[in-house]
DNA sequence: GGTTCATTTCGATAACTATCGATACGATAG
DNA sequence: CTATCGTATCGATAGTTATCGAAATGAACC
């Protein structure tokens, strides 16, 4: 899990920019970190705090989870990127890293993605 | 599979609106339609199609996965609100539905989501 | 070193998902 | 009505994931 490469979508009007195989399996991957209820409330959770860093020890109550979830979750928004680990003491505090969910947003087409026209039934096949 | 009632992520500095449990359900599913490289691909061959939409017939050889497969991802997409399906004679046309991929966007925090200070390790428990 | 406590890893289970062959459905053309 | 052909559904399989109890790891403190 590394850089993310694409600009994403395309269609400032009609372009020709697709994701290709490994483009698309990279962003398939960022967005699979974020499909899920209790990540997305962590993240929320974190965006939302004043200092922009949560001790993981307070977790398993706010999100209603046990602690060994908790931890498969939070690995796996490291693991996207999208979360910072930084073990003070005994605990570990997690914060959002910056500019990640902003790449996300930003992977998923700066612009505004208009619709148009439309073609024929008959020019369907070949 | 309806409305998106959240604005998502708060954060212009520091407000409170967080997630909730049904909030973050429907975000996430939304996300998980997203979160697959053929979805990924299909959504970006719409956005980057001249006429915004597509016959299902070209998906199979445009995506590389039998019929079968794409309709089961058309399907999903079309649940999720994403895009559109229109039977035109024997050929079905896709197309993004305006505005779903902006709100998904928005969902995931209209607003500059930054980073800030450090709590002390001590105030860590209670 | 040894105790304590927060967090991660392990292992197991149940639920879900992508894929595709076979088949059913639906619309058009004859 | 029947045949044809595009698309959806069914059923099966293999791979993935969320969840959590139990055990291992790691950091502070004595």
């Amino acid at each position: 899990m590394d850089e993310l490469t694409t600009d994403g979508f395309c269609c400032p009007p009609m372009t020709g920019a697709l994701l290709d195989e490994s483009q698309a399996v990279q962003l398939a991957n960022r967005l699979k970190a974020l499909s899920d209820p209790v990540r997305l409330r962590l993240v929320s959770l974190l965006a939302c705090t004043p200092g922009g860093e949560i001790c993981a020890c307070d977790l398993p109550l706010l999100l209603g989870r046990k602690q060994p979830t908790i931890s498969h979750h939070l690995k796996l928004l490291a693991e996207a990127g999208i979360v910072r680990r930084d073990q003070r003491g005994k605990w570990a505090w997690f914060s959002l890293l910056p500019g990640a969910l902003e790449q996300i947003r930003a992977a998923l087409g700066g612009e505004p993605l208009a619709s148009e026209p439309k073609r024929q039934p008959s020019d369907a096949r070949v």
